[in-house]
RNA sequence: GGUGCGUUAGUUCAGCUGGUUAGAAUACGUGCCUGUCACGCACGGGGUCAGGGGUUCGAGUCCCCUACGCACCGCCA
């Protein structure tokens, strides 16, 4: 037996029990006469004592070993001359009789600690090492626990998990594909799947009316801190539901994960926010509602004065940054350039201090002081704020002044990653014009259906049609997003005309899924929270890397693995590939 | 496809306006030490300043290119 406890597990009842421990060698304290071990596994740490009367062999050998080496210790566990009240396993020693190197290590090229001393890169290369440290078990463990409170919220409501394939074939919409060859058809090639959207509605045709499935997810797209191009969904879908069904389970679904992880009970419902006002308010369909600064539309206040920026103006808004009438004029100069970045594009920044005795702003010489107050009011402002403006196309500006928001909010610790503010999102538009290929793109995806009181609009003003599609927001984070999906044939044959597809094209591309609901599809609808997000919003961390135990770099690189990788000829000649030179 | 920041000892970093032999902390090695737990003390080894090119009497430092890392924009139905 290698070992009768864990490091983490012994206490003072314990004491005058023979034990055998076995771990790595955390750090040796060699005083001389007397040896400390910390020995470490994913329990804890227990400290191992020898002194000179210890064996002389486990002495030897417990002299000779380094850090992060393997070893086994065979002891009793004795009551500790000096305490230390900062270790669980603090009031108890383990005085070692016999030591036994299980495996020698080399020095570890970053310190396996709390806070470790290596940088993100190292630390991916040797994510084995890194993985032994107690801030990312930590997330290891968050993440199984949260996987087993899924799984029995959901069976309890009575979900059945059920396994989808990982290979299927290409869809040529959406996110770029990860595809793999077939050696048995030639040249043709399967795909991994972005999400096992039509699958689930195959079962929900097939009549297994409440599905779910953990299941990873495959996207070739560029990453970002919260975007791997393989990550883990939470995939629900339930039939003969409507979307208030789908929002009221997960809403509970969402309440009891708080509580059984987080242990935060939310009582009140959460809030359902339309899209159109999430954007005006927030410039955000994922808004983040730890705060306020809430944006109001002074278009019409700040329009007509003759200051040509605001005239040729579409859309004018601002919001009051809570409590920044003391900005300096260089804090005020550094928050222009911000949103003058390329990445905001903003042309410039308006801004109005509100003081006691008056106000005064960046556009004083052309309105009076009554018209710019009555801006600031508008926007909210009280004694103390500063309000920042923006203008421009509406959506564009919104998205901008977003940018800014959550900026100052930064600065200001309103970010708190203790603090909760989950919300829906709810009527969604359908479609989105895409000015480049002068089409309608489906926001969502092109089994969304419609609202009923906009299905008139189909026709005459696409862009006016709102989805039954919903998001779950967090912190500023879409954490799942789903919809109520068409089964009525042909308004799914009049949705893919609407998205620029022949009925040819629209057989060959999703035919499969048309053909089944001739077979009696039921109305269907459901959704698919992003995992790893989730992990990360309870976790606290900006990162999802942080809650995947072998994560990819920034350009989607194993970098302990080194993969991607070339393959053999033998391998490529079995699949009828050939390979051509990239471009220099 | 694009933008920004970064790359100096095993590791984390400092290194000013270009100027003698590139430093600190930590880790590592050796020795001493009977109650340490961030042990202490002493001594020691350790550098292609990411790679290449350029400017200069002289480059870790300035310029250009490349590689790599991180963050972001585009992209992610």
């Amino acid at each position: 037996m290698y070992r009768t406890h864990t490091c983490g597990c012994l206490r003072a009842s314990n004491v005058n029990e023979t034990v055998t421990l076995a771990g790595w060698v955390q750090k040796i304290r060699n005083l001389g006469a007397m040896t400390f071990i910390d020995l470490r596994d994913r329990y804890g740490i227990t400290q191992i004592v020898l002194e000179e009367h210890s064996p002389a062999e486990a002495r030897a050998v417990a002299c000779s070993v380094g850090r992060e080496w393997v070893i086994q210790v065979v002891g009793k566990v004795i009551e500790r001359e000096s305490k230390n009240p900062k270790m669980a396993t603090g009031d108890i020693e383990v005085a070692a009789e016999k030591v036994v190197v299980l495996h020698d290590a080399e020095v570890p090229p970053f310190t396996i600690e709390e806070n470790s001393d290596g940088g993100d890169d190292l630390r991916m290369k040797y994510r084995y090492l890194d993985l032994r440290r107690p801030p990312l078990q930590r997330n290891m463990i968050l993440r199984h626990k949260m996987a087993q409170e899924i799984r029995r919220f959901l069976s309890d409501e009575g979900f059945l998990e059920i396994e989808t394939p990982c290979l299927v074939g290409s869809t040529p919409e959406g996110a770029r594909d990860f595809v793999v060859p077939s050696r048995m058809s030639p040249n043709q090639f399967y795909a991994l799947p972005q999400s096992p959207q039509t699958l689930k509605q195959l079962l929900m045709v097939a009549g297994y009316d409440k599905y779910f499935q953990i299941v990873r997810c495959f996207r070739d797209e560029d990453l970002r801190a919260d975007r791997q191009p393989e990550f883990t969904q939470i995939d629900c879908e339930m039939s003969f539901v409507e979307q208030e069904d789908v929002l009221e389970i997960f809403e509970r679904w969402a309440k009891h994960m708080f509580k059984h992880v987080m242990g935060i009970e939310l009582t009140e419902p959460l809030r359902r926010m339309p899209w159109i006002e999430a954007m005006e308010k927030y410039g955000s369909d994922k808004p983040d509602l730890r705060f306020g600064m809430e944006f109001s539309d002074i278009t019409d206040l700040a329009k007509g004065h003759g200051f040509s920026v605001f005239d040729d103006a579409e859309y004018i808004t601002g919001f009051a940054a809570t409590g920044c009438a003391t900005y300096t004029r260089k804090q005020i100069d550094a928050l222009t350039e911000f949103v003058k970045r390329q990445q905001i594009g903003a042309k410039g920044l308006i801004w109005i201090r509100v003081e006691e005795n008056g106000v005064k702003s960046s556009i004083d010489k052309f309105y009076t002081p009554e018209e710019v107050a009555a801006m600031a009011a508008r926007c909210g402002a009280k004694a103390g704020d500063m309000v920042f403006i923006l203008c421009g196309k509406k959506f564009k500006t919104l998205t901008q002044l977003c940018a800014l928001r959550l900026e100052v909010a930064q600065q200001l610790g309103l970010r708190d990653p203790q603090q909760f503010a989950p919300l829906w999102v709810v009527d969604f538009p359908l479609f989105e014009w895409d000015d480049e290929t002068q089409r309608y793109y489906a926001v969502h995806h092109p089994f969304t259906a419609p609202k009923l009181e906009d299905v008139e609009f189909l026709d005459s003003d696409p862009g006016r049609v709102r989805a039954n599609a919903y998001d779950f927001v967090c912190n500023g984070t879409e954490i799942g997003g789903g919809s109520i999906r068409i089964h009525d044939s042909a308004l799914q044959a009049k949705m893919f005309g609407l998205l620029g597809f022949t009925p040819e094209q629209a057989q060959e591309r999703f035919g499969f899924l048309m053909n089944a609901f001739k077979y009696g599809a039921p109305p269907h609808g459901g959704l698919a929270f992003g995992f790893d997000r989730l992990c990360s919003l309870f976790g606290g961390s900006e990162s999802i890397r942080d809650y995947i135990a072998f994560p990819k770099n920034n350009a989607g690189r194993d970098m302990m693995l080194d993969a991607p990788g070339y393959i053999d000829q033998s391998q490529l000649d079995e699949l009828y590939l050939s390979l051509v030179k990239p471009e220099e």
